[in-house]
DNA sequence: ATGAAAGCGCTAACAC
DNA sequence: GTGTTAGCGCTTTCAT
C-alpha cells in the first residue's frame, strides 16, 4: 500500500487531467455521454494520482456500490465459503462487501440492519436471520435483499438461496432405509413452532415424510438445543434407552461429533451398534477418528447466487427469485 | 423493526421540535452549550420520530463512530470470541463494528483497509495481519489501529494485543518435560523467516528456550503446511519414524486434531505412546475423542482491550501501547 | 460532449 | 444558549 500523503478528491483528479468534476465522475461510473479521448485521459489521472472514490460521499448521494452481509455468529464453517462465493462475484461486479455479525439474540439483527441503511448499502445479504416473514418483507421495502438458508418460498419482495434442506431431510431417510435402518430416527434441535422457515426444520420434515412414505407413522425425534446438555446427561441416557433406533439422522455435524463422541464412550460402535448421517460436511466431520456421512452443502454456490440475486435486484428486477441447491450426501464409514 | 416511510433528516428533528439543525446536531453529539430543556426536547422528537443520523454523512463531515474489523477468513473458532469481546466494549461506547474478511492472500488486505479508510472508520482492528511492520506503520498514519494476534512489540505508532505466545511456547516445553518427555519436538508451520510477528514462530521460539535452559541445545521441530500433506503421507512418515518423539507440542489445535487422528490409525496411543498439546483450546480439542490439552487464550478480552486501545486512540492518545495476555494450559488427557 | 451548479445529511465555525 | 451557514466529496440535472 502507498501513502497517500494528501486527500485525493474528484477535484484533484479533474484539475489534474484539466477536465470538470462531473466529467472525471461520469468517467467514474462509465456514464453516457464521455469521449473516449476523455475518458483515457481521466483515467490515466485517476491511475497516476492513486485516486480512490469516497464510498462515504458517494453513498449519500447515491449508491456507495458495497453490499452488507449480516451473520449471526462466525461459527459455522459453512459462512465462511457462503461468503467467499459471494465476495468472488461481487468483487468481479466492482461491489465491495461489508459485513456484520450480531452476537445471537434476535433484536440484534435489527440494529445491524439499521447500520448498514445508514451507510446506505446498495443490498444486504442475510444469511440465517432470525426474523419472521413480515419484518423481512418490511425490510425488502427500503433494500434490496437476499436471504440465505431461511426458506420462504412464498416471499414476493425479497429473494431466498438455500440448500434444499427438505430434500437432504428424505434423503438421509431413504439411504438409511435403503442401508436396512428402518427403525432411524433423528436427532435435532428443539421444535421452534415460531420458525417454519428453519433449515433444521425443513430437514426433518422431509426425513419424516420419506419415513412415513415408507410405511413409518411416526419417526422418533430427539430433541437438544446446542447449550443444554454440557455434561451429555441427556444424550448417554437417549443412546443407553434398550428400545433407541440402530440409525440417527442427526441435523448437523455439530449434533452428529457429540453422539460420535459419547457412543465412543459407552462403548457404542458405530455404524455396527448405530449409523449416523451428520448435515454441513464440516472438516471435523471428516476427521478419520470422526468419520461420520453428511451432506455437502453447495456454500460458494449459495454465495454466489445470492451476490448475482443481489445484482439483479439492483438493476431493477422486481419479480422475487428463489433458489433451492441439490445437497450431496457425502458417504463415510458411519453408516 | 419499523417501517421508515419517508427520510428522516437531522432537519425533521430540528423542524419537529421548533428548533435548528445545529441544535439537533449539538444534541446528538452531546457537545457543550445546550440547555438541559432543548436537550430533552429534541431527545422527544428524536425518539418519536425514530430518528437515526445517517452514517453516511456523517462519516462525510466528522467521526463515523465505526471501527472496522479486518480478518483473513473465518476459520478459527478463535475469531468469534475476539470479536464479541470487541463488539461489547464498542457498542457500549455508541460505536458501530463493521467487518471485512479477506481471502487468504495478501494483497487482499490493503483493499479491505481501503475500503475502510474510504468510508471513513474512526478505528481499525486488524486480526492477524499478514503485512509487514513498515505497511502497518503506513496504515497507522492514515487511521489508528489495533493489531491482534501479531506481534510488534516495538511499534510506536500502533497498538499490538496479543495473547503471550512466547510465554505459551515455553510453558508448553515445561509442562511436557515436567511429566517426564524430555525429548518432546514441536509441530508446527513452514518457517516463514518474512513473518516475525507470526504467533506460531513466537511459541516455536519460546519451546526452543525453554528446551534450550534444560539442556536440550536442538529440539526437534517438525514443519507442514496447512494445505499439504493432504493424504496424511509425510504426518504417518514422521509418526512411524523410530527414533520419533515422545511428545509434541503443536502449534494449533488444527494440527494436534491431526495428529491424534493419525495416531489412532497408526495404532499409537495418547498419551501413552505419544503425549501432545496443541494451542487455542478449540472446540475439537475438547471433544472425548480427542481429548487434547491445549492453551486457552482468553479471546474475549482480547477483544475487548483492543476496543479499548482504538478508543483511547480516538480519544488522542498517541504513545503506543502493547498488551500480552497470559495464555492458560488446559489439561487434558493427551498429556 | 462538456461543464457549472445545486444539493445529499451532516458538523463546526462563527454570529447573535 | 441558540441559530446561520459554509463546506465535506460526490452525483446529477441542466445549460452550453
Amino acid at each position: 500500500m502507498t501513502v497517500k500523503t494528501r486527500k485525493i478528491t474528484i477535484k484533484t483528479v479533474a484539475a489534474d487531467a484539466g477536465v470538470s468534476v462531473s466529467a472525471v465522475s461520469k468517467v467514474l461510473r462509465n456514464a453516457y455521454g464521455v469521449s473516449e479521448s476523455l475518458r483515457e485521459n481521466v483515467q490515466e489521472s485517476i491511475n497516476r494520482l492513486g485516486y480512490r472514490p469516497s464510498s462515504a460521499a458517494r453513498a449519500m448521494r447515491g449508491q456507495s456500490f458495497t453490499i452488507g452481509v449480516l451473520l449471526v455468529g462466525l461459527d459455522n464453517p459453512f459462512l465462511n465459503k457462503v461468503i467467499a462465493g459471494a465476495s468472488a462475484v461481487l468483487d468481479e461486479a466492482g461491489f465491495k462487501t461489508m459485513m456484520a455479525v450480531g452476537q445471537a439474540e434476535t433484536h440484534i439483527e435489527s440494529k445491524l440492519i439499521e447500520t448498514m441503511l445508514d451507510f446506505k448499502m446498495d443490498g444486504l445479504m442475510l444469511i440465517a436471520p432470525r426474523m419472521a416473514a413480515e419484518t423481512l418483507e418490511s425490510v425488502s421495502r427500503q433494500i434490496p435483499i437476499a436471504v440465505v438458508a431461511h426458506h420462504e418460498p412464498d416471499a414476493r419482495y425479497f429473494d431466498t438461496i438455500n440448500s434444499d434442506d427438505h430434500f437432504g431431510g428424505m434423503r438421509a431417510a431413504e439411504a438409511l432405509w435403503d442401508a436396512g435402518y428402518h427403525d432411524a430416527g433423528m436427532f435435532t434441535l428443539p421444535e421452534r413452532l415460531d420458525r417454519p422457515a428453519d433449515v433444521a426444520l425443513q430437514r426433518e420434515l422431509g426425513f419424516i415424510e420419506a419415513m412415513q412414505a415408507r410405511g413409518v407413522a411416526n419417526p422418533r425425534i430427539y430433541r437438544m438445543s446446542e447449550g443444554e446438555d454440557d455434561d451429555g446427561h441427556h444424550l448417554d441416557e437417549m443412546l443407553l434407552a434398550p428400545d433407541r433406533p440402530r440409525a440417527l439422522f442427526c441435523w448437523s455435524d455439530l449434533h452428529a461429533v457429540r453422539v460420535v463422541n459419547h457412543a465412543a464412550q459407552l462403548g457404542i460402535r458405530v455404524p455396527g451398534d448405530l449409523a449416523l448421517i451428520g448435515y454441513d460436511n464440516s472438516p471435523v466431520a471428516a476427521l478419520p477418528l470422526v468419520d461420520v456421512s453428511s451432506f455437502r452443502q453447495n456454500a460458494l454456490e449459495l454465495g454466489a447466487t445470492s451476490a448475482n440475486c443481489l445484482l439483479t435486484r439492483i438493476s431493477g428486477r422486481s419479480h422475487p427469485e428463489h433458489h433451492l441447491l441439490p445437497p450431496e450426501l457425502v458417504r463415510r464409514g458411519s453408516m
